[in-house]
RNA sequence: GGAGAGGUGCCGGAGUCUGGUUGAUCGGGCUUCCCUGCUAAGGAAGUGACGGGGCAACUCGUCCGUGGGUUCAAAUCCCACCCUCUCCGCCA
């Protein structure tokens, strides 16, 4: 959510950064005009109060002499400026309501050096490596679901038996795989990231925090009877860790990490991506976030992304990274990179990281502060975060690169230790 | 799920029965200063967050789990909910 008081005093900046966005100013107008309104009822109504408070204590110092015959007449008129004072505040909680809601539904403003663009189409690569068009022989332009389903490693069928479409299941060796992945991105990362094992199904105003909810109320899993949500990611519940908290500026940055599942509706891709494991209700990743300071958040950003990316080279996959474009950016964000791999069975890149800088815009929503040293009040936190590994793609890929001539799959050797001696897939 | 106890400031812990100058006694912690060769001990002062108004000094308001209610006035009385603890039940 936005600093009210930056749309008070700036709003012609808001508004075009809102516009690089492609992000209609009339939310924004109404949100600016509301406030001044709510700012005028809340001086009405202090005073009112103020007096208030004044006749209570003297009537309490009449009847305290003794003149208990003489209270009737500032009591009749507190009661009355009570009355005032009542009417006031309830029309300053529904102005702040409704701020409150069209505050949670405008975007965060883009950081001045993300590109311009209108949609994907428009966000610049930064960066590939490993990539050959022409270095794939013809034993790896299998897609993933063929090779897993030979290898009796993938099987999506039982897996809709059990729960449906859109939900996969490994087994034997590939199950084993989804783990190791898992446990080698937390070993990876476990030099600068506390590992947290958090709540997975969480409440309302959890997944308000990070931007989820309102708007986006469709995407995620919602178990009505005791209104829970499952976590679309580690993020949700990693945002909420220090919600309503002031933190200590020594401690930043606070560096967490987490292994959970995901849940996903996919409520806009019915029938998109439906074969193997590209899109799918549940999937395990590793998350990694961080809070911060405003100054420490570029460098975090990029030890974020060089984290995420660093995995996928240990693995041997082909990969570019693309930076999102204003008109592309999701709601929460102030500037995101994704990192894609290259599935040569499938032919296409598919996102396997996206590394995100939120600026102060989730942690106003979940209310995390620091105290700058030194300094007197607090500031509002600044959060980052990333997948360093999101494990179903990253499967895929793994299993049309590395396939060999014979139709075997070579494990990638880092994940060799968490295989059970397992080295090859046949 | 049932029964009971409880949620107060950075922490501990009063105040709630008997509503009233209580943002809140007291102790601890922390900060600054004094004393001291150093340490220990001691002395003094300070010590929250949020919102509004004001160029400013400053000032007004809100916050005693959350939300309502009663009252001239609520930490204190009433209602609902949430959370914690103990016992029982259930259970990996």
């Amino acid at each position: 959510m936005l600093d009210i008081r930056r749309i008070r005093s700036d709003l012609d900046a808001v508004r075009d950064a809102l516009a690089r966005r492609g992000e209609s100013a009339a939310e924004l107008d109404r949100v600016h005009e509301l406030d001044a309104r709510q700012r005028r009822l809340f001086v009405d109504r202090d005073e009112a109060r103020s007096r208030v408070r004044a006749l209570s204590k003297e009537v309490a110092t009449l009847n305290r002499e003794g003149r208990a015959e003489e209270a009737a007449a500032p009591q009749e008129e507190s009661r009355c400026l009570g009355r005032t004072e009542k009417r006031l505040a309830e029309e300053a909680a529904t102005v702040g309501e409704e701020i409150r809601s069209l505050l949670l539904r405008i975007p965060n403003l883009p950081h001045p050096e993300v590109p311009d663009g209108d949609g994907e189409a428009d966000n610049p690569v930064v960066e590939v490596v490993g990539y050959d068009p022409d270095g794939y022989g013809a034993h790896q332009r299998v897609p993933h679901w063929e090779v897993g389903e030979a290898l009796g490693i993938l099987d999506n069928g039982r897996a809709a038996k059990i729960a449906g479409s859109m939900f996969t299941m490994q087994r034997g060796a590939g199950a084993t795989m989804a783990r190791a992945l898992c446990q080698l991105a937390l070993d990876r990362n476990a030099d600068a990231f506390e590992e947290v094992r958090p709540p997975t199904l969480v409440t309302s105003a959890t997944l308000t925090a990070t931007g989820q909810l309102p708007k986006f109320a469709d995407d995620a899993y919602h178990i009505e009877r005791d209104d829970l949500w499952c976590v679309p990611t580690a993020e949700v519940p990693l945002t909420s860790v220090a919600r309503g908290e002031i933190l200590d500026e020594a401690a930043l940055p606070m560096r967490l990490m987490a292994c959970t599942p995901c849940y996903r509706r996919e409520a806009g891709a019915a029938g998109r991506d439906t074969r193997g494991m590209l899109r799918s209700h549940e999937f395990d990743k590793v998350e990694i976030f961080a809070y911060a300071t405003p100054e420490q958040s570029p460098a975090l950003l990029e030890d974020l992304l060089a984290r995420a990316v660093g995995l996928i080279d240990l693995l041997g996959l082909a990969h570019r990274v693309v930076e999102i474009c204003a008109g592309d950016l999701g709601q929460s964000h102030h500037r995101s990179l994704d990192v894609e791999v290259y599935a040569p069975g499938c032919d296409r890149w598919l996102e396997v990281s996206s590394v995100s800088w939120f600026a102060d815009y989730q942690a106003r929503r979940a209310d995390v502060r620091y105290r700058p040293a030194g300094g007197k009040g607090t500031e509002v936190v600044h959060t980052l975060n990333g997948s360093a590994l999101a494990v179903p793609r990253v499967w895929a890929a793994i299993l049309e690169t590395h396939r060999r001539p014979d139709g075997s799959v070579a494990v990638p050797e880092p994940l060799h230790p968490y295989m059970r001696g397992i080295t090859e897939i046949r």
